[in-house]
DNA sequence: ACAGCATGAAATAAAAATATTACACATGAA
DNA sequence: TTCATGTGTAATATTTTTATTTCATGCTGT
């Protein structure tokens, strides 16, 4: 989960989703354009969300036979609440130094 | 939605929710111990969740006459879905440069 | 007075994330 | 051939986030 909302944490990120999810599908030049980003920034971004897996992308040729790098969404719906955090962190990677001192055992 | 995404995407603030879930609640010196980080750090990370408004803290007086400054979680409850992520990211500043070229408009 | 435990904050260092620039390569059309 | 389109990546710069160090304060109890 921690992947996850890492990946959701930003503003281009953001935006990514909100056209994948108005257009069903986009390729990246035509991604980066609605966005007004760069490409080599828009594919550092896509890279993070495919990471995380909340988008994948398919190759694709085109009538003339420019090769299109489509990107859609891969559905996801993550509840945020209280107890489901407490769940994710207790699966973390434990940071080794950690000596519970007797006064705060139980408090 | 983006400050609580960014507050949530940190594998310490993730723990500090946990205890504050568990606990019900905690003051700083102590829930610095029970992480293993140090108090400036943890307060750097009580700052982005307060700010958050994910937690919020009460100033209190112990018997011995120490001033303790009890933290515990606000309660939330957020769905995370193509659709809440899309509906975000129209609530962002928008950066000025977007030009939709013809070509890209309707696809 | 000093130790012990609580508070906060400023200054600095280190690490990670973000952004830019510059390449390289392929295809179809003028 | 050159232009316009698409693809990707490597190197570098910049910015933001995270972490540490150091300092300052207050209150008990010995």
């Amino acid at each position: 989960m921690l992947e996850t909302l890492a990946a959701l944490a930003n503003p281009h990120r953001l935006r990514i989703l909100e056209v994948l999810h108005a257009e069903g599908r986009a390729y990246v030049s035509q991604l980066a354009r609605k966005l007004g980003i760069s490409r080599p920034l828009l594919h550092l971004h896509l890279k993070k969300l495919q990471d995380a897996g909340l988008v994948l992308s398919k190759m694709e040729l085109s009538q003339d036979g420019k090769s299109l790098n489509y990107f859609e969404i891969v559905m996801f719906d993550i509840a945020l609440n209280p107890a489901s955090v407490a769940d994710a962190a207790r699966s973390l990677p434990l940071s080794t130094k950690y000596e519970i001192s007797e006064r705060d055992k139980h408090e």
